[in-house]
DNA sequence: CGGATGTCAGTCGGACTGATATAA
DNA sequence: CTTATATCAGTCTGACTGACATCC
């Protein structure tokens, strides 16, 4: 026998993303680097190389701190910067390996802690995990469409 | 027919939850306050009034970044501040009404956003969605407990 | 030339370390 | 007396605005 399907509270669910995210997304280790370096990271490792003005759009910084926050990076050989061959203003900013090292590093970690949580749970509350992921990735997906 | 239960990928979730949380928790919004900010504005409306001590845990800052912080949360009147009747060293922190409703703009503004997305989904979508607010729910006290 | 891309210079807020006052 | 809580003082990183060089 299944249960009834619940009606869809948007208001709850936004308020146990909210609360669940504060314990996901930060890791301890933000130590070393801080928030808009690692979104920097996380951006370029998402979305691939891209331009510094294509930056401004996601991180919540403006071209200046972008230009030294980059500098920086590049000076501790996590970000290389060539420029443009098709426009000769702009730079293309990449992760060099130990970039990447960060990014999955980071995610690396995500993943044990998670998974030290997933394994208290029921085999049914794993299958909506399981399912929950697709359709987290379609919700990605419309937001980013806009 | 029902599908078989695919596996859980914890990795998969893991990145499907990273990305979605860039664009469901960061809002346009964050021009008048700055992250510190919002932070401690939603831990005390999520967890109630507590001590100054107490937000170290949560906030990533030190002491005395909490007690300027807070200082100019008090100015603004968002925050109040009495001291603890039990404990003639502490101070116990609370939102004000003005406080209150910071937080609750925010999160007004990111139902208002999860809303437009979600009603472009099916209603079997939906139906994995609301399921997966219980499981969230409780990974979150899971984790918390620990 | 006008618009876009990135950098430089100067200023300021915000977070850290270390030291201090007060109460448990 | 020792520990816990909060604050004060001084320093420094990092982000902003405004001006500027360079290329489309």
């Amino acid at each position: 026998m299944s249960t009834p399907p619940a009606p869809l509270d948007v208001d709850e669910l936004a308020t146990v993303i909210e609360d669940f995210t504060t314990v996901f997304i930060r890791l301890a280790s933000v130590q070393r680097f801080n928030f808009s370096t690692l979104s920097v990271l996380h951006t370029l490792g998402r979305n691939g190389p891209c331009r510094l003005t294509d930056l401004t759009a996601t991180e919540q910084l403006k071209q200046p701190a972008l230009t030294s926050l980059v500098a920086k990076l590049e000076r501790q050989g996590l970000v290389s910067r060539r420029s443009d061959p098709s426009d000769g203003r702009a730079v293309l900013l990449s992760l060099t390996k130990d970039g990447w090292e960060i990014v999955r590093g980071r995610h690396a970690k995500r993943v044990a802690n998670l998974s030290q949580l997933v394994d208290r749970l029921t085999d049914q509350e794993r299958e909506v995990l399981a399912a929950a992921a697709g359709v987290l990735t379609r919700l990605t997906e419309l937001a980013t469409d806009d």
